[in-house]
DNA sequence: AATCACGCCAACCGCCCATTC
DNA sequence: GGAATGGGCGGTTGGCGTGAT
């Protein structure tokens, strides 16, 4: 890691290399106690063991006393950190589990981008963890132009929303009732969002399905790798027909095998946009739904970005047998 | 062998919230 | 009530490793 670009094996810097790491000042005001420069770039062994001693002695917190204290040459937030995603114990180290993953996705498409929370859910794995992981595997996956979820967790994720967007009072258009639950925000947002998309982007619709490079393959590929997973056969077989066949693709669990009831699946999810969205917008989005059928664009809700997107937004639109 | 693209991950940054005074 | 402070969180950046070309 970028470690041994600063730090030698006794943790002690090359007189560059620490005219470098204090050259700037950090974002923790750039100097601590007494005008003292706070040192920024990778850690060292010998600041880990100082402030794994500090720790020891006087517990987790207070982090900014840590420099005034231990001398360490470290802001707060930034001792902080580093105790929290490299130094405290019972951390987890190595790749994510199926079952962690599994968890990833399943607590991602209900709750966003809420690393923290979700890292309450995984044992010694810590948020910046989870969210460098899944960071990861939206660009893999919007690179694939495979939807995030699998079906069952976004139909799962949905339904739970609705109940919940139901008793808030999203269906009276009470919006204060919605902005108080903060349980299905991260769904909303996307919700709201994806609303905003659709609307500008009818306007850009026949542009769209002029341009066949342009389509998100997705729709075109899920109800085929939603049966079967990867395998060299299977993309000696498939090539021609899909866009992406790359293992990476693919979640390294495997959901994928299980997608059998895909498309009965996605009709359900696009009823429940439909009911969430509103008439509106959910004429909108049936009109555009039907225009992608008739023209197999496969021009979905895939189309939004995909950071922050809770299930219901990485779904498209029914593929046509 | 050189170059490039990409994945991975540690760390920083800025904002926000809760607490304290 | 409002300012100051500490801490937490999510987004982003930057560097290294590695595989592909």
């Amino acid at each position: 890691m970028s470690h041994t670009t600063y730090e030698s094996d006794d943790g002690v810097l090359s007189k560059d290399q620490a005219e470098s790491a204090l050259a700037e000042e950090g974002s923790c005001g750039g100097s601590g106690n007494g005008g003292v420069v706070l040192k920024k770039g990778p850690w060292t062994s010998a600041e880990d063991a100082i402030l794994i001693e500090y720790v020891k002695k006087h517990g987790e917190g207070n982090w900014n006393a840590v420099q005034k204290h231990s001398g360490l040459s470290r802001c707060g937030k930034s001792c902080r950190l580093r105790w929290a995603n490299h130094l405290r114990p019972n951390l987890k180290k190595g790749a994510f589990t199926q079952e962690e993953e599994q968890l990833i996705i399943e607590l991602h498409a209900k709750m966003g981008n809420k690393w923290a929370r979700m890292a309450a859910h995984l044992p010694g794995r810590t948020d910046n963890e989870i969210k460098n992981y899944w960071n990861t595997r939206i660009k893999r996956r919007q690179r694939a132009g495979l939807p995030l979820y699998p079906p069952e967790v976004s139909l799962q994720a949905l339904q739970e929303s609705q109940r919940g967007l139901n008793i808030s009072g999203i269906n009276t258009g009470d919006k204060g009732a919605v902005e108080s639950s903060p349980r299905n925000s991260g769904l909303l947002d996307a919700l709201l969002h994806e609303a905003k998309t659709l609307s500008s982007a009818k306007n850009h619709s026949s542009e769209k399905s002029s341009n066949s490079s342009t389509v998100t393959p997705g729709c075109n590929v899920k109800s085929e790798l939603t049966d079967q997973a990867w395998s060299p056969e299977r993309e000696k077989e498939t090539t021609n027909r899909l866009d992406i066949t790359r293992p990476d693709a693919l979640l390294a669990s495997d959901w994928l095998e299980q997608g059998s009831g895909y498309i009965k699946d996605q009709v359900i999810i696009t009823d429940n946009i439909v009911t969430l969205l509103g008439d509106d917008l959910s004429s909108d989005y049936k009109q555009m739904s039907a225009g992608a059928s008739t023209s197999n664009q496969g021009w979905g809700l895939s189309s939004c970005a995909w950071n922050n997107m809770p299930a219901v937004c990485q779904m498209s639109v029914p593929v046509p047998a």
